[in-house]
DNA sequence: TTGTCGGCCGATCGCCGACAA
DNA sequence: TTGTCGGCGATCGGCCGACAA
């Protein structure tokens, strides 16, 4: 999976360690995303936080919901080699409420939550104009109406085909045939986001991000770890 | 899972031994319905045929494909009862090709293979008019046209509802509304089977046979058992 | 008796501009 | 600029009798 893609997806909020930098891993916090309701009481000699090297990283997508993560090796640091090189040991995503896109010169994705009207079915998505002029390939409006058709890759490498439209009044941006169909291929529904992106070879690629995770993502979890300070 | 049920979705050729009663229990049958390429040269110690009493009977249906089979538990006997009751012992299904409904006196069930008509998206499923005398509820043939809903448990005791109609010119029994939903629901195709059964306390069930089982039914597996013969 | 076909009618899909936030 | 709505034309699902195997 493209690196870039995959940051586009998991958005500004989810930071990657370097690779070969050091980190601290945080054994509570890895398994309370893994698993719920494991009483760290069984285990109370492990440290809680790791020094650990960051030894690779992979940048994956769920093959079912096209949700990105990371899979990071880690390996732990012996004594003296305990210095840390940042504040961005504790991998986290956090890409939840209306993303602001603070990119520096060359934004080259767009993301944008569903609207009703965009997830409803039978309708089309109706794209931001900053979307369509600085992310999409280059329309013609000589043509009576514009149109073209779009092609982009998802995080499987798997093509979508969009019919994109520039009418009504006032004009505004559409995409309409294919739309549909990529809506309940994905099953996205409103409040879900999707993310144009384009890639440094020129490819146009899509991306989403639930607004319901797969996994996780319920009310907080008591693991036993500090229980001493809660009772 | 109703017994009546589950003999008349297997269909005649399938024999279940009777319970405690014995029967011989042939490895080699067994492991190559259940896995391929298994190698028996490994344990050349297993006896080809091994004489077992019938302890316990299942009778069960496939949760995804509604395909009917047993688990049946066997007790191996010790030396001096090893008197086999009949030549039943080798549990295999056989029910494809077209079958004959050789029932006694009181055939309370009925068997179609599915035609292309059938199966076909937007069509409904004719009914063979001895299926509709003798299996489904009476017609009141006064009314024009004759209409009444059908309700059909399937193996798993869901209800399905179907609009049983009869019209035309010449005359015939139709299912109409319900059939294709249906048909897309179980994933019927053509040359698959569906059993209509009334089963003794008067309900009317529905099963399906299909033409391509979900697992097996390949080409021979040789699994080494009687290499020395064939090589 | 029953499998297949074309007709036909109603429901749904999906593209459209109007309008307003 | 863009979210939502109603309109409306095209398509599809599904019920029908005609006809023939």
């Amino acid at each position: 999976l493209d690196p870039q893609l995959w940051h586009a997806c998991a958005g500004g909020m989810a930071q990657i360690p370097p690779l070969n930098s050091n980190v601290y891993y945080f054994p509570q916090g890895h398994v309370e995303h893994a698993a719920k309701n494991v009483d760290f009481r069984s285990f109370p000699r492990i440290s809680p936080l790791v020094p650990c090297r960051v030894a690779s990283i992979r940048y994956l997508a769920d093959a079912g919901t096209d949700e990105v993560y990371a899979r990071i090796g880690l390996v732990p640091l012996r004594g003296g080699e305990c210095e840390v090189d940042d504040g961005v040991g504790l991998l986290e995503f956090d890409w939840n409420g209306e993303e602001k896109e603070k990119e520096k010169e060359k934004p080259n994705s767009f993301a944008k939550t569903l609207t009703q009207s965009d997830a409803n079915n039978g309708g089309g998505f109706s794209v931001p104009r900053y979307c369509a002029e600085t992310i999409f390939p280059r329309l013609d409006y000589t043509a009576e109406p514009p149109v073209q058709t779009i092609l982009a890759k998802d995080v499987h490498g798997e093509v979508w085909k969009f019919r994109h439209i520039y009418r009504g009044t006032p004009r505004r941006h559409l995409l309409t045939t294919g739309w549909s169909n990529f809506v309940n291929q994905k099953k996205l529904l409103a409040g879900d986001s999707i993310v144009f992106l384009r890639s440094e070879n020129g490819e146009l690629c899509v991306g989403i991000r639930r607004a319901k995770l797969g996994i996780g993502g319920g009310p907080e979890v008591s693991s036993g770890w500090n229980v001493g300070a809660t009772s």
